[in-house]
DNA sequence: ATAATTGCAAAGCGTTTGCACCCTG
DNA sequence: CAGGGTGCAAACGCTTTGCAATTAT
């Protein structure tokens, strides 16, 4: 137990919570998710952690530990930026996203309204349903002022 | 005009009216598009161009092909598929994708029931529509009994 | 004729992997 | 103290680009 991890007892008991084991590195990329507004790519979230925090965290790393978060359902990933992902720290609920496209601000949509019409259509193609994505893109308010 | 061009006056027609020079290239790419009953990666369309059809079409022309294509709105791209795009010759109107996990088969939702969800979103948010991206994943039927 | 298009090879870029070392549980 | 996690560098796979030769209009 070092300094960052006893910095927020609460990442390092979401890690826990899903059986994941608590290194100095994992809590480092939730932190730096949870002080991330929207959402962020592996490289942009790495090169925060070594120029802003100073941290000697690899690249791969961040790539293996957003993988199992995202795996392990602790981050969503958003593809919205072409050939790569997106991470982002979200609520447990199922939800989509409204993302701006100038400002890259997202806006979480519940699933309310979007259940009806979803499931009318796996039934009328005699599908089981898997998963479904939603990607919403606009331009927000305060981007059209300026 | 060489043979594989006058073969389908309905796909030279088709880039015409696009606006793009027609080119032996092109039809090809456009022909094994066609031939696709659901969607196919730029690389799986180039081998098969390469070995079945023995063409001598360059990897990097499949790939400004289909760029170029999808940029005119004569082919859609999907991205079901993680790190590679999908191309798909389309319908004209607006639609969306249900794809089956497992053997690929793309079937084509229109529009209707998601418009009214879809116009609330983005007024309730104040943000000005742009896109929006809607692909449902499942098990088509086939797929469930083998 | 001339500007666009092509094929090839090399470069780009995000991501993954092999391996020796380190740390958590 | 054993097995998972890490950093580094090299490998990967998809895509793009520079360039000289070719081709459509």
């Amino acid at each position: 137990m070092n300094a960052a991890q006893r910095t927020d007892p609460e990442l390092t008991e979401l890690l826990v919570r899903h059986g994941v084991r608590v290194t100095r590195q994992r809590l480092e990329v939730l932190r730096e998710l949870k002080a991330e507004r929207n959402d962020a790519t592996a490289q942009v979230l790495w090169r925060r952690l070594r120029e802003k925090e100073r941290s000697k965290i690899g690249l791969a790393t961040v790539y293996r530990t957003l993988s199992l978060l995202s795996k392990k359902g602790v981050v969503d990933t958003l593809s919205h930026r072409d050939g790569e992902l997106c991470y982002r720290l979200c609520s447990e609920a199922h939800h989509h996203h409204l993302v701006c496209s100038r400002c890259h601000r997202v806006v979480e949509i519940d699933e309310a309204g979007l259940s009806d019409w979803l499931e009318g259509v796996f039934v009328k193609h005699d599908f089981v349903a898997i998963a479904h994505t939603v990607e919403l893109t606009g331009l927000c308010s305060e981007c059209r002022e300026s």
